[in-house]
DNA sequence: GTCTATAACACGATAGAC
DNA sequence: GTCTATCGTGTTATAGAC
């Protein structure tokens, strides 16, 4: 399944395009340019510029969701499930750098799954504030602030997108090691 | 001077619109029905949409720059400097939410001003950085990549508007703190 | 699957009355 | 300083030929 290859070519060079301007400023003429055809053939694979932002958003959040769970259903330490966020995001983000600017910036022109889409923001963290919480409970984490800890950490990880282009010749493995360090080790006793 | 009220008006709604939808998608009608005017009306006090774009991100970006350089020809440690670029962001932040936004989201969308802003950018992070390393080599910091920790801070500064509105009973000095311990501590040695 | 042509409407900005 | 009216252009999306 997932053989509909065309219609994954368009979501992703919108994504891309995405990036560089933001939804709304980029047109189905601009779209149609980077793929070699005219904008009305674009309505062959899709059914709207909507359905490509969706497509693009929702499919990320669902794993960053799943993620989550496998990470909550774990039996790890509360830090050690902060090092698996980080390599959560680490992930995600290296194989749809793209999509994760979309994710990050045109969320609120979604339409029709906006509130679901909150939903699972908001979701996830609830059970990011939570680990931290019981991180902070069970002696592993400074009594810092737990929501500026969170904060801290989740602007970092969401922005990821901005950088990890930049830095090809680190890898996943190193990035996450490099970036636990100063994110966690930092906040640990 | 600075007694162009109506002007101010217009830059200040509009800065609260772009936050919420961004630059492209707010039109000079959404603009105008804020203000509780038409559309026409504004071309009294401004000479275009851009123009207010230009307004808002030029002259917050010029207030980093005049606090870099203050901070760089103080002759405080590295690490009172850093602690210095967080009260900095804090309060720059704090004046001006809306304006943050446009900063962070909407750059891409200056024309004239797009080199010049660039460039304000880059000196700012080259500061930046030069202060982490300096720390590193005086044994201020940890030694770990420079770029990750300037990327790990300024990720989470240039958040700040997102997260400062909804904390408004946390106070500027208590924040800067707060947020000191969690970005700095954790790197001091 | 792509094209040309076009519908139906929204956009930034201007002209000129009050 | 705000209004109504409008220009010229750009926008998403559809119809129908090839």
């Amino acid at each position: 399944m997932t053989q509909e290859t065309r219609k994954n070519e368009i979501i992703n060079t919108a994504a891309k395009l995405f990036k560089e301007k933001g939804y709304s400023a980029v047109t189905m003429r601009d779209l149609a340019t980077a793929m070699g055809i005219k904008a009305a053939s674009l309505y062959n694979h899709i059914t709207s510029k909507q359905d490509i932002l969706k497509a693009i958003i929702i499919t990320i959040a669902e794993e960053f969701t799943a993620g989550m769970h496998a990470i909550m259903n774990s039996d790890a330490s509360n830090i050690e499930k902060l090092k698996k966020i980080v390599a959560l995001h680490i992930n995600i983000t290296s194989n749809n750098t793209n999509g994760m600017a979309s994710l990050n910036n045109d969320w609120m022109h979604l339409e029709d799954q906006l509130d679901y889409y909150l939903q699972l923001r908001n979701e996830y963290e609830t059970n990011f504030l939570s680990i931290i919480q019981r991180g902070i409970s069970s002696l592993e984490i400074k009594a810092n602030n737990p929501e500026i800890i969170m904060f801290s950490m989740l602007t970092t990880l969401r922005s990821l997108y901005l950088w990890i282009p930049k830095k090809e010749d680190l890898s996943a493995n190193d990035l996450a090691h490099s970036l636990s360090e100063v994110l966690i080790e930092g906040i640990n006793i």
